[in-house]
DNA sequence: CCCAATACCGAACACAGTGTTCAACAATGA
DNA sequence: TCATTGTTGAACACTGTGTTCGGTATTGGG
């Protein structure tokens, strides 16, 4: 099932570890799975397709807002979603940190701007805002979510627990939020 | 004083708005600036380099830290940033949108970095924080910002004054740095 | 005005990487 | 067993990079 395909998956996933998306070749992706050149193109389009495929595996399983109840505290589920990503460290910086292909990055994105989209349309100060004004506050959220994902990410950072990490994003991000959506959120002081 | 080297710069800004600074080649480079390949050559490195010097252009006048005061108001200058970049949106569109060459991305970065930095050291309550507290501050606020940037800049968007972008920035922002730093700013409500 | 320094030109080249094709080989399973 | 499916690697055409070099403009100081 499939052994060919996930020796390119991780051999792409290591080398983007250890030189960044940009620099590495096919060559070298196939080297590293030792699979030969049109093996590669039998199975991926190209090195996009190929990093596309490992995106796939980073699925938010539990995330899904149709499962929240209507009286659930107010973005209560960031904590989750650090703990998922952190959960897959390792692919997650080979896919979607910034300095990976920004194929995958735009694809998280879209991922998470959904998620803060239905949170907002549950919450019933939503519906004092216009279209414009929502647009600017997901893009708030999801562009400190994933700022906050960076930086965790990183060599010195990444031991630290992502209950931490989600302290650290609700105190910064959710005080701005309560102040333009006039709403009453409980807030984390400190850092 | 330089034509070539205007010509060239000119065309890359262009031929990145146009298509994007991965899909331009430095022959289209040559082709539009009607220049000859090896004078390319004997005036940049490379595309990153040429890239480099159109940054040079968007230099921060004014933007000094030196010349603030004691008691100006905390974060006061964040709307004569905005407008200075706003005065290049040309420029910036093409040089240090998250579309971009990520040189470019990570020296504006560097920069505003160094100015966040410079303003909380200058306010007294920066001084409760250890170094790893002031890097989260600090990378909060130079990620929102150029998160704001990024979105002033988009087609649907650029008409904005920058002034409704700084409102903006600050409503979202600046609660989030008044509740760690537990700092009285002057909050703008509503977006 | 002259002419030498400097800037520019463009063709040709070596090189690296991409994506395709094809004939042959290997593995597997009904 | 044998047909299907997966794999192999060499060869190829192509695009783009960066260098070299002989020759042609431009230009500014004497």
């Amino acid at each position: 099932m499939g052994k060919t395909r996930k020796a390119l998956k991780e051999a792409l996933t290591d080398l983007i570890l250890e030189k960044g998306y940009e620099g590495v070749t096919v060559q070298d992706i196939i080297d590293r799975a030792d699979v030969g050149r049109s093996t590669f193109y039998a199975h991926f389009i190209d090195k996009d397709d190929l990093l596309m495929a490992i995106l796939a595996d980073l699925e938010m399983p539990g995330l899904d807002p149709s499962s929240w109840k209507p009286d659930d505290p107010a973005f209560g589920w960031t904590l989750a979603l650090f703990r998922h990503f952190g959960s897959v460290k390792r692919l997650f910086k080979a896919v979607a940190s910034s300095q990976s292909g920004s194929v995958a990055r735009r694809e998280t994105t879209a991922r998470l701007e959904k998620l803060a989209q239905a949170e907002l349309s549950r919450l019933k100060a939503a519906r004092k805002l216009d279209s414009f004004r929502l647009e600017t506050i997901v893009r708030f959220l999801v562009g400190t979510f994933l700022g906050f994902m960076d930086w965790w990410m990183r060599e010195e950072n990444d031991h630290l627990p992502a209950e931490q990490v989600d302290h650290a994003y609700r105190s910064l991000v959710l005080p701005g939020l309560a102040n333009v959506l006039e709403l009453e959120l409980e807030l984390p002081k400190s850092l």
